[in-house]
RNA sequence: GCCCUCAUAGCUCAGUGGUAGAGCGCACCCUUGGUAAGGGUGAGGUCAUGGGUUCAACCCCCAUUGAGGGCUCCA
């Protein structure tokens, strides 16, 4: 096999190989450029990822985005060059007198010579033969592949999008390296394209969406990650709730509450203090005794089971249970809705017998697709994730526990991927991500086996045989957290719910104070009829009142004028722009009603 | 946590080493208008917090708090 065909299988499967040689080379030629910049600085590694590419930097100073405009210029002149991309194999002697002022280079290579690992992470035997790509006056330790000459990289489709500090080797042990952010494309309307997308992205970010519906906030007195639900927003969530309530009492769910806070025994029992302390608030002391803030429901649920002697009989047991954790996450990862210190979880505990476990297992899955089909997913993926090399209980167990995971995968037609060795070390379980309008993966449900907490806790059932067995037990959120769920939403309907969820359902426009009363009438009328509406009694022009409405993305504007009054009627314009025209309210209570009950349409 | 950037009115943002501005929103007045912004007047800010430099700090420096972009998709 040629050096050149050695290369191409570096490539990802799922990669196109000509932009993946196009970012690649557009790294090296963006390194060529900031080392004519810098010419004592280092350079570590600048490979191709998703969308982009990057390349990692030790420099004397920090960047400026001004100085990202001159390095693009000049690989825009690096580029039009047309220098060839040339590569010879040398021996590891050989690389490091090139690399010899490069010390992350030497480290590599002596990373090479060690063998170290393969790109599946088993260990390789032979050290691999080191090559070098040259372009121009540049050269780097690399195995390629590349495209044939910079010319070769289109000078229209790349932009350097941003810097950050990035470790070496992602260790925060390791030196902070500034990175650079690049993009490249093989036209400028693909980067157009990639450019838009990313436009899109922010247009529906959640915070910003958020802000303008009035929906949620943040406040730095009260700690960061710590989520104010407004009114808009918490009549959203109780809406969903409600309706997650509906669902769940059903379909055999049991509800529990429990505590915020709990002894630290609790916490030896479960094994929280021992494998998930560094996640965890810090104690609160009270006569002697330490409480820990809960970042988990699972320990209460299992005194719950364990409050009387469970017969087989009983089983299967749901407990379900909108349970609000804590969890100390690194200040670096905060992020708006979606990564937050204090959230709730729709969470549940199945506990069931060893020859219920697979139609329990079918049951959680199917339970947890239409619910999420309630909200508008459609698109899903599955992840098994399987024994993992340190696990507690059974090997058996797990297999079996395995086997009933997949077998519901296939009966519910549900694409997966296995990740062997993936799982936690207490048991298998399923992750499903939804795909939203922009087609992002988002995680949201995860299904869960534990063999860990019903030893620990030392559960059990009698059997019909009168003695105790080990029951089964899953874990399972479907939304996750009710707070990432709400980003989600938010961004997959970039703030355009769907009208069961609004806030706001129809807004009453009177276009002179004539109206008032009569828009007074018809709002009592609707919201009888469980229908929410506002009345925009401002002095404001009808236009005015619209545009607002607009803006709110209320699904309905009910516009009422001397004719509507008159004729016990409103004028319905839909936030799509469209205009009904005049409708008896009787009939616009009967569409609404219908356009709730259906959670879809308008 | 670490690197970089940022923090000015409720919101979005200008701005200057000599104690601050716009638009929207809000209040009031005029206007009673038929499907995305009618007009006027006014209130509202110790320029995130705490230190420091300076005759003088919103502006420069340091710390803190909060927010944003990142922190292996391994040559």
């Amino acid at each position: 096999m040629s050096v050149q065909e050695i290369a191409e299988k570096v490539i990802p499967p799922n990669y196109p190989p000509d932009l993946y040689k196009i970012r690649h080379s557009a790294a090296h030629v963006m390194a060529q450029a900031v080392l004519e910049m810098f010419p004592d600085a280092h350079i570590a590694i600048g490979p191709p990822i998703e969308d982009r590419f990057y390349y990692d930097f030790d420099l004397p100073r920090t960047l400026t985005p001004d100085d990202l405009a001159q390095i693009e210029s000049r690989m825009r002149d690096i580029i039009k060059g047309d220098y060839p991309f040339t590569y010879r194999a040398v021996s590891a002697d050989e690389a490091k007198k090139i690399f010899a002022d490069q010390p992350f280079k030497l480290e590599l290579i002596a990373g090479l010579q060690a063998g170290q690992v393969n790109d599946n992470g088993n260990p390789v035997n032979e050290a691999p033969e080191i090559t070098v790509y040259t372009q121009d006056t540049f050269t780097d330790l690399c195995r390629g592949p590349h495209v044939a000459s910079t010319g070769q990289i289109n000078p229209d489709a790349i932009k350097l999008m941003s810097i950050a500090g990035a470790y070496w080797r992602g260790d925060e042990k390791n030196p902070m390296l500034q990175r650079i952010y690049g993009t490249a494309w093989r036209t400028s309307e693909e980067l157009e394209q990639y450019l838009w997308r990313l436009d899109e992205a922010a247009r529906r970010d959640h915070r910003v969406i958020g802000k303008q519906l009035d929906l949620f906030s943040t406040n730095e007195e009260v700690g960061a990650g710590l989520i104010l639900w407004h009114p808009n927003g918490g009549l959203m969530r109780k809406t969903v709730e409600r309706f997650w309530q509906d669902l769940h009492e059903a379909s055999g769910y049991d509800f529990v509450y429990t505590p915020h806070i709990g002894k630290s025994t609790l916490w030896e029992t479960s094994g929280h203090l021992d494998f998930y302390a560094e996640s965890m608030y810090a104690p609160i002391e009270l006569d002697e005794q330490d409480y820990y803030l809960k970042p988990m429901n699972c320990p209460f649920h299992m005194h719950i089971y364990t409050s009387h002697t469970r017969s087989y009989r009983d089983l299967p047991l749901r407990f379900a249970e909108m349970g609000t954790v804590y969890r100390f996450e690194r200040s670096g990862t905060l992020h708006g809705l979606l990564r937050v210190r204090g959230f709730t979880q729709d969470d549940a505990h199945h506990f069931c017998t060893p020859d219920q476990v697979e139609a329990e297992i079918d049951f959680a899955l199917n339970f947890c697709l239409n619910m999420l089909r309630a909200f508008g997913f459609e698109d899903f993926q599955a992840y098994l994730s399987t024994r993992p090399e340190k696990f507690v209980g059974e090997a058996p167990n797990w297999d079996r526990a395995e086997a009933v995971l997949e077998m519901a995968l296939k009966r519910a037609e549900l694409p997966y991927d296995v990740d062997a060795g993936g799982g936690a070390f207490y048991g298998p379980k399923i992750d499903i991500k939804v795909k939203d309008a922009l087609s992002r993966e988002w995680q949201l449900s995860t299904i869960q086996f534990d063999f860990n907490l019903p030893e620990r806790f030392d559960i059990s059932y009698v059997g019909a045989d009168g003695e105790r067995h080990r029951p089964y037990m899953v874990h399972r959120a479907l939304l996750g957290s009710m707070e990432r769920f709400f980003g989600v939403l938010i961004e997959h309907y970039a703030g355009v719910f769907p009208v069961w969820l609004c806030p706001v359902q129809a807004l009453l426009i009177p276009i002179t104070d004539d109206q008032v009363a009569y828009c007074q009438e018809v709002a009592a009328k609707l919201k009888a009829a469980h229908i929410r509406v506002q009345v925009d009694t401002s002095d404001n022009r009808m236009g005015h009142k619209i545009r607002q409405g607009q803006e709110q993305k209320i699904p309905y504007m009910l516009v009422v004028g001397k004719r509507e009054v008159e004729n016990d009627a409103v004028s319905v314009r839909l936030r799509t722009e469209e205009n009904l025209g005049a409708m008896s309210v009787d009939d616009f209570i009967a569409r609404a009603q219908q356009v709730i009950a259906d959670k879809t349409g308008l």
